[in-house]
DNA sequence: TCTGGGGTCCTAGGACCC
DNA sequence: TCTGGGGTCCTAGGACCC
């Protein structure tokens, strides 16, 4: 097996924006500096939650996915905003842009963080000169705080961002890891949470050096290859490489609701399921794709949740197609109780153009089999003819998607193709 | 007054095929 | 007569992250 990537000598830096919703209000009115804010979403309704609060709420014990109700008791000066999605797309895009004037090799994980691969910049200067620069600059000329790692790997680099917040810069070198890392309770780790960190206490793992030091018999019986993956990580070992292609390789669009109350009645669930296909619906189409599986989510008020999802012969984009799937989907697995949330994706995505010549292709090959060639092309036609029309028109299709509520800001790759949509400005 | 919404990756079991 | 072993595809669910 050849090696498919360097294993050392690269310099890796992880930019991560602190508490970025807030501090791009921040920025935006600077009278709400030095104050207890909090970005909420459903604030009118109770079920509403912390998606992101200033430092100065944090103070007070308010945190991340903290009810507002809870997050108001403990600090009834907090300031509480809706999100406002079109300054974070916007801040967002200038950051990114700034992090591309040191290297080409940026990837965007979520809206507010990103990996860089500088190996190849030391003409600017050493990786920490880079890295004050970068701060320096997403500061003056956006006035974000953020907080970088440096490390030889993006494990490494995430591990360190972490560490100084806001405004802190840390390199974590591999000869580091001993000293620095593995004291570290082992759910401190990137990519361990809390079912796992259990795990691994029930075979006397409690720090990131246990795990590093774990024989990986038992660590593979208990985590699967995960476990294997874990241990080389604790062990300050990550190959994979920055890639700024990983944007665009969206593996599925969905959108889903909490109800503002649970509902058991089959025409409204239905009504919701069809607006939820209509916002997949536009999301497919702006990305140019189509969804050759529909899943749908229902969660009951005792919150047990099950997902259901059909693979379709045909990919499909249009509204009432995926209405009609979800529909179908719901109707034949719903128990009847009363529903919380109700979700629809679309999984299994292909590119529109590709997916519409797989199909011409095929269909070609079977019909010339049997059938002169002009009445296949007009076959053709009449089959796929509705599918390039809207194809075309789609290309005007500009219509914007929010991100809607992520517990400090949500993983959605939509904020780099959209324009401000009309519920942001409704927000304003 | 409990607990949002957007994703990714992995596992496990059953159907089906050779 | 009582049963192999490999592979792929599909579905459902769980864990994790921001």
């Amino acid at each position: 097996m050849k090696e498919m990537y360097p294993k050392k000598g690269r310099v890796i830096l992880h930019v991560d924006m602190n508490s970025f919703y807030a501090s791009v209000e921040m920025a935006y009115d600077p009278s709400l500096k030095g104050k207890p804010l909090a970005i909420a979403g459903n604030v009118e309704e109770r079920r509403g939650i912390i998606v992101t609060c200033s430092y100065e709420a944090r103070k007070f014990g308010v945190k991340t996915t903290m009810t507002l109700w809870e997050a108001r008791k403990l600090c009834p000066q907090l300031i509480v905003k809706k999100p406002n999605f079109e300054r974070y797309r916007a801040a967002s895009i200038g950051m990114f842009e700034i992090l591309r004037q040191f290297s080409d090799l940026v990837e965007p994980v979520s809206i507010d963080e990103g990996y860089m691969d500088i190996t190849e910049s030391h003409e600017l200067g050493e990786p920490l000169l880079i890295a004050e620069t970068i701060q320096n600059r997403i500061y003056e000329q956006l006035d974000l705080p953020c907080s970088i790692g440096i490390a030889p790997n993006k494990f490494l680099a995430k591990m360190a961002s972490d560490m100084k917040k806001p405004m802190g810069i840390t390199i974590l070198r591999k000869r580091d890891v001993p000293k620095i890392l593995w004291p570290l309770p082992v759910g401190e780790m990137y990519g361990i949470g809390k079912k796992t960190a259990e795990k691994l206490a029930a075979i006397g793992i409690h720090t990131i050096g246990d795990l590093a030091a774990a024989d990986l018999i038992p660590l593979k019986k208990h985590l699967g290859i995960n476990g294997a993956r874990l241990k080389e990580r604790a062990n300050g070992e990550d190959r994979r490489p920055v890639d700024p292609e990983s944007v665009s390789d969206f593996k599925s669009v969905g959108n889903s609701t909490t109800l503002p109350k649970d509902v058991a009645n089959q025409q409204a669930l239905l009504h919701v399921l069809e607006g939820l296909s209509e916002k997949v619906a536009i999301r497919l189409k702006r990305k140019q794709v189509v969804a050759a599986n529909i899943a749908v989510t229902i969660r009951y008020k005792d919150r047990k949740t099950i997902t259901r999802s059909r693979k379709l012969d045909n990919p499909i984009s249009r509204k009432e197609e995926i209405h009609s799937a979800a529909g179908q989907l719901f109707l034949k697995h719903w128990n009847g109780d009363p529903v919380r949330l109700l979700g629809v994706t679309g999984t299994d995505l292909q590119e529109k153009g590709q997916a519409i010549k797989q199909l011409d292709l095929f269909s070609f090959e079977e019909d010339a089999k049997k059938e002169p060639l002009l009445q296949t092309v007009e076959k053709l036609r009449e089959k796929y003819g509705k599918h390039i029309i809207e194809h075309a028109g789609s290309l005007a299709d500009k219509d914007g998607q929010n991100p809607k509520i992520g517990t400090d800001t949500s993983f959605n790759k939509d904020f780099l193709h959209t324009f401000p949509s009309e519920q942001d400005k409704k927000n304003e």
